[in-house]
Parts: structure tokens; C-alpha cells; sequence
DNA sequence: TGTACATCAGTGAACGCGCGTTCACTGATGTAC
DNA sequence: TGTACATCAGTGAACGCGCGTTCACTGATGTAC
């Protein structure tokens, strides 16, 4: 078994990482040092050297990691997604997107609570997560057949909307996960409508 | 004159919280010590001490200062509203808060980066201002007349995207600031006007 | 107004603590023959 | 298969640095008379 000492290192490194996204969510990041990370890892402070150079390096893995899971998520449920009238399509949509990130309640919470930080290997990846994201969204509301001169700002409102949303559920100010899929496909659907049917009136006649 | 050195002891702590301010804004929470603060006023390091009784009681009287200033210019704008129709009402509405915010876009951003803080005295008075903002959207929305099941949703998803749209402008993704208020008079409208001639059903149909 | 005394904002120097980082070491795992 | 040697993940101990915090001191401002 030549693989042994490799494996056993590569499992140490990844609870080091668990134990790095633990100590960050239970503590907060002004607690957040070697050694805590190590200990709440079974281990003693030093090893936190022997896999990783700095705290940017474990922060830069374990920011990898919680995209990682998270995306397969996202993945997981939007492939699930089947569609029947427009409207539920839309309801879909939003559903899927608050459901996945409620499978990792911590993990969404590390992100909504990191994704502004300056300076951080968390707060790069995250943002570099969300501006895909709204890209991503533009590009399909170019490709549904809007053409509004605001598109980007609609995009950056979706998705903040979304992240408002899910921040109310996961903090308990929102109880009923249903009930804000109805609100963001109201509000969105009820935008869209507007658009199609005015065509790019409605926004665009007053916009610069 | 006796009052003459509680009047300078007032200005170096006004000073001390500026230079609060602009430490965390320049060189993020992870360079924010007494050093740095007390530096950036022109003080000797211990002063920190004579104005604060540690970082906790700095940030805290920090928050306060930028809570102020952003309540100001928010009242400022909305006493300047001119109700014409009710669509150019709504764009109003949005155009003036965005407006209140880029009129100090440093404690914007300092507000919007560090509205997730856990375990700061940041975060939580900034909290609080986000959870008041939206109870009296909540609020606003019912006395307005809506009627729907998930109007809190509804509220968590407008302040959201006024937020995201907020933090598109001050980051430079969004570069035309009435294109922007259009996005969101275009979205929130549309949803008005859906929510109020279907009554509470479109939303309310399909909810719990 | 002038003088003697009290107050106090601001400071330099010193201290201790927690943390990151290094290093020589150990003992278990892997390899050569 | 067995033995001698090499590798290397994990560790205890030690060190230095930056920071928060304290304290005695100073000189300017305020007060009493």
C-alpha cells in the first residue's frame, strides 16, 4: 500500500479545512488562528505548517471548498428542474436556487456573511462567485428576449433580491420557504410581463 | 471661557472616530488597531485610551457617527419629495434613497461591508438599521394597502435589491445611476401593480 | 488683575500576552535488496 | 519474507513581534482668592 501516507495526509488537510470553516462560523473571523483551527482539528498548532504555507493559503482552500459544495448543489437541483407553465418555470427557478442553498445552511451563511470582506481569499472568491452569477443571469435574460438598456441593473437587483431573501430565511425572520418563493416569483414575474409586453418601453422610454 | 478644553477634548475624540473610519476603510478590520487609529489622528497611541475605553467602545461610538450622518442624508432627500404621478412617486422613492447613500459613499460602503459582521459592535447597530429599514417598508407596503400573505418576503426582497443595486454603483459595475432607479421603479412597479389589480391573489393563490 | 494651586488631555516608556513561525525530533510508514 | 535504511506527517519547545493596556509624568488650561 503505497498511497497510505498520502491518504492520511490528504484526510488530515481536509479536516483542517472543516475545522477552519467550523472555527470561522461558530467563533468568527477575529478568533480565527492557527491554533484554534488545529485544535478544533484534533491536532497540534504546528501541523497547521505542514499544510498549509499561511492562514491566506487554508483560507484560499477552504474558500474552494465551500464553492465547490455549494455549486454542487446548485447543479444537483437545477438538473432536477422540470418545466410546465411559464410562471411555475419561474417559481422553479427561484425554488431550486433557495432550496439548494438551504441544504448548507453554514456554508450560505459563510458566504452571505464573507462575500463583502476586503483583503480576504474568502471575500475574492465569493464576490468572484456572485458577479458570475449575475452575469450568468444577464446573459439569460438577454437570451429570454429582453432588451432593456438596464439590464444590468435588473441583474444586480435578482440578485439581490435572492440573496435578501435567503439571508431573511436562514436567519429566521422569513419561517416559510414557500412563501418566499411566491414573493421573488411575484415580483419577478410581474417584472418580466411588464417588459415583454411593453416591449422596452417601460423602462427604457424614461432611461437615459 | 470654561469650556474651552471639554471643547478640544470633543474635537481629538471626533478626530479618533474619523481616523476609526478611515483606517477600517482604507486598510480593512484586519489593520484596525489603537497604533494605527490614533496615528491616522496625528495622536500618540495611548490617547486612543483616553477617549475609548477599549476597540469595542470605538467602533461602537464609530457606528453611532455613521448611522447619523446616513439617517441625515436619507431624511434630507425624503423632506425634498415632490409627488407627481404615482409611477414618477415610485421612481422618486427610489431615486432619493440610492441618491442619500452616494452622497457618502465611504460610510456606505463601510455600512454595506460590514452589515454581516457577527460579534461586532459594526454589525450590529448596522443590523438594526437594516431590520427598521424594512419593518417600515413592511409597514409602508400594508398601509399602502397590499394584502398578501408574504408581504415580510416582500420587504426582504426590495430592501435586498435596493441594496445590491447600491453596492453595483459604489463597486463601479453599474455606471449610470437613472438607469439604475429605472431598474428598480421597473421592478418594484410592475409588482405594485400586479399585487393590486389581481388583489391578493397572484401571490397569495399558490402560498401556504 | 495677579498669584498660587488644582485639574486633566495627551504622552513616552514599559510590560505581558497571544499569536505566527521555525526547528530539531519522533515514530510510524514506505522502500531497496 | 526479512532486515536495514529513508521518508515524512505530526509534535513540543522556543522565539520574536505586534498589539493592548497601564502608569507616572508634563505642561497647558482652569479656578480660588
Amino acid at each position: 500500500m503505497s498511497t497510505s501516507r498520502k491518504v492520511t495526509k490528504e484526510l488530515t488537510r481536509q479536516k483542517l479545512i472543516e475545522a477552519t470553516l467550523q472555527v470561522l462560523h461558530e467563533q468568527g473571523p477575529a478568533a480565527l488562528t492557527t491554533g484554534r483551527i488545529a485544535a478544533a482539528a484534533g491536532l497540534a498548532q504546528p501541523t497547521f505548517y505542514v499544510h498549509f504555507t499561511d492562514m491566506e493559503d487554508a483560507l484560499t482552500q477552504a474558500a474552494t471548498a465551500v464553492e465547490e459544495r455549494l455549486l454542487v448543489r446548485l447543479r444537483e437541483l437545477r438538473d432536477a428542474l422540470s418545466v410546465s407553465d411559464p410562471d411555475e418555470a419561474l417559481r422553479n427557478i427561484f425554488r431550486s436556487t433557495l432550496k439548494a442553498f438551504m441544504l448548507e445552511p453554514q456554508l450560505t451563511q459563510l458566504y452571505l456573511r464573507h462575500r463583502h470582506d476586503v483583503d480576504s481569499p474568502l471575500g475574492r472568491r465569493f464576490r468572484e462567485g456572485t458577479d458570475r452569477a449575475r452575469r450568468e443571469l444577464a446573459e439569460d435574460l438577454r437570451r429570454v428576449g429582453l432588451r432593456l438598456p438596464n439590464l444590468d441593473a435588473h441583474a444586480e437587483a435578482v440578485v439581490g433580491m435572492v440573496l435578501g431573501v435567503l439571508e431573511g430565511l436562514l436567519e429566521g425572520r422569513l419561517g416559510d420557504r414557500e412563501q418566499a418563493v411566491e414573493a421573488l416569483a411575484h415580483i419577478g414575474g410581474a417584472s418580466l410581463r411588464a417588459a415583454v409586453d411593453g416591449g422596452a418601453s417601460p423602462a427604457g422610454s424614461a432611461g437615459a
